[in-house]
DNA sequence: GTACAAAACTAACGCTTATTAGTTTTTTTA
DNA sequence: TAAAAAAACTAATAAGCGTTAGTTTTGTAC
């Protein structure tokens, strides 16, 4: 009779969220079947129960922990009182971080949350909608003053979001590339494609 | 009792891959059953088999008809004569046109590779790891013959890959920008990055 | 040690899945 | 028009799914 074992300051339902962010990143949701969770935790898929309310239920908690995440910092930058590049920067960076400090969790939230059931789709949707035009409200701003070059800033927004969300392919790369200087390679490039 | 429509110059079983196609780009390979494809096209789950072999080998044909387009044109860019920037342009605008024309294809091709079956899953991997080495391999060249500027060739072939690659989250956008405009924004853009 | 709660277990349920077998209808060929 | 081939149908299969019920074991507190 195996034990499911919790993190330091982390709860049982943690442990298995995080064990279940690695296999759905891995064969997708849909995919990926409670007992193959329940194997690699080594308990019986049922066990599961006392802790999760559902299979669901994991998904949204990666998903809507992500969005938070995101949430938090934009709203953070957002009160900072820097100028537009150095908000972009912030951004930018944090999505960086995120990636490769979160890779399971993000990897998830950027990919099944087409199986999240209503009405947590429509939230999780307005969510990233609301976060993309806060976005696009920063590089605007920084048109109307000047600050930046101008440019369509959809595209400045879609470009970026792109680019850093390609460092799931780079993931697991050996070492060619130190962190430090892909996370400044990357972010001089974006930034300087919108400097005057 | 109803009929599968085969399109000009198309057997059945490119009809009932075509509506797959659509069908696993909304809701996923896994979670996009049989008997609902069945349902899209207007038959019995049962009648696609007399023109398929199984719902894995739809998934084969879609993937690898997506990969064979993009090698072969490859191919004809590599024996082309023409210098970096001028190969580079060309395959930024093929991934563009293929994003553009054949959505369905391509999105599910990115998204559900992981789905196929071995061999067909390694055979896959391996034609995109050739597909990146020879573009890597292009702007290596050019920073060589100093055509380009000196970057470090994986970067900028990640940068592009993810950039086109961000263009499925364009898609639906209703017309706030023209097509055009955007393909020779994202070309200018991503070329722009390259010269010295 | 005894009582209580937490968390594991076994067993099963009802449902959906891809797929097959066998049959009937439709279309093509001669 | 009759025979042959193509393609639809109905019905069923075995396997896997998420989940629940009921029971037993484990850990905790007096």
């Amino acid at each position: 009779m195996a034990k499911i074992k919790a993190f330091r300051n982390g709860t049982k339902k943690d442990a298995i969220t995080q064990k279940a962010a690695g296999l759905f990143r891995r064969k997708g949701f849909a995919s990926s079947s409670m007992r193959e969770l329940a194997d690699i935790i080594g308990v019986e898929a049922s066990s599961l129960y006392n802790h999760i309310g559902s299979k669901s239920e994991i998904l949204q908690t990666i998903c809507f922990k992500v969005a938070t995440e995101f949430n938090t910092h934009l709203q953070q930058v957002q009160g900072s009182g820097k100028d537009t590049l150095n908000k972009l920067e912030n951004l930018i960076r944090f999505h960086i971080h995120m990636m490769l400090d979160s890779y399971d969790e993000v990897f998830v939230a950027n990919h099944e949350w087409k199986q999240l059931p209503e009405p947590y789709l429509g939230n999780f949707l307005e969510q990233r909608k609301t976060y993309e035009n806060s976005l696009i409200e920063i590089v605007s701003i920084g048109v109307k003053k000047e600050e930046i070059k101008n440019i369509h800033p959809y595209v400045a927004v879609l470009t970026i979001l792109s680019a850093v969300r390609g460092l799931e392919f780079w993931h697991r790369q050996k070492k060619n590339l130190a962190v430090e200087a892909l996370e400044n390679d990357m972010v001089n490039h974006l930034l300087k494609g919108l400097t005057k």
